[in-house]
DNA sequence: AATGCTTACGACATCGTGTCGCACTGCCCC
DNA sequence: GGGGCAGTGCGACACGATGTCGTAAGCATT
């Protein structure tokens, strides 16, 4: 199964599953969108279809009222995405981006440090770090 | 400076900038579009400024035919995005993007000693990793 | 039957991208 | 000096993706 970047909006959706796991398409649009405007309902609708279709969401149909679930965890997606950049721009390589970003200290010590430990193989046994997470699922402003 | 990602035909001509330093329109052209169809010239040159709106390609105006080169490194760039990946999808950490790759064995046993070197810190000094280059810069199938 | 949610889906506006065509400029050469 | 010729600058367009809405149709509860 190919993965198409995600955008947005889209991203926005995976954001809310990623963090609750079965979710509801009227309680993705109310987080979504806050300010009841009464449409949107469809434009959730549509998120979700098209998410469906690029095999990022799973749906449950036999419930009258579809349940919605990421199908792709958050590690996946942005794996995917990290293996498609190298793959186009360094041969597949990771080395040389690790490398810049070293040279231009964008990679803190903690960071190094943690690297380090994963790389030694001891990471999927011990407790694993807790990063913390991008923007919490902001709601959107209605783009337009 | 902003880095959107770069797209098909865009990034095919950073990729001929990234191997020789200093192009002519007339010589990307050449190796875009093989096929001399005639046309065409107008689309580098589109391209080009667009490019060079975007902050990624410098252009030598003095010239009567103006020379063009990249002002990123493909290093600079792809890490660039790499930093925007992260900062996306795991609050700005690599290392869940890593240990992601490692547990599903995404990661080649020389690829890791590589990451293991470079992050000890002693890369910059010594000779650094020959990574194998992308597709090499393929002319472009006119996409239309 | 009527009401109230949902789902399903067609339609649209906007943007980014790749493409082309044409006007303008500067230079070389007969 | 006047034509050509090659190159630049830029408007225009088609096409796909995306975010948005509106509406028809399904189904349960009352």
């Amino acid at each position: 199964m190919k993965r198409p970047p995600l955008a947005n909006a889209e991203l926005a959706v995976m954001e809310l599953l990623w963090k609750v796991e079965h979710l509801t398409a009227r309680a993705i649009r109310e987080q979504l969108y806050p300010k009841e405007t009464g449409a949107q309902h469809g434009t959730v609708q549509r998120l979700l279809q098209r998410l469906e279709d690029k095999g990022f969401v799973a749906r449950d149909r036999d419930q009258p009222v579809h349940l919605f679930s990421a199908r792709i965890s958050r590690e996946a997606y942005a794996s995917g995405q990290l293996e498609s950049l190298a793959g186009k721009l360094t041969g597949g390589s990771l080395a040389p981006l690790i490398t810049h970003l070293m040279e231009h200290k964008k990679i803190s010590l903690a960071e190094i440090k943690r690297l380090r430990h994963i790389l030694e193989g001891r990471s999927s046994t011990s407790r694993r770090f807790r990063f913390p997470l991008p923007r919490p699922p902001s709601p959107l402003t209605p783009l337009r």
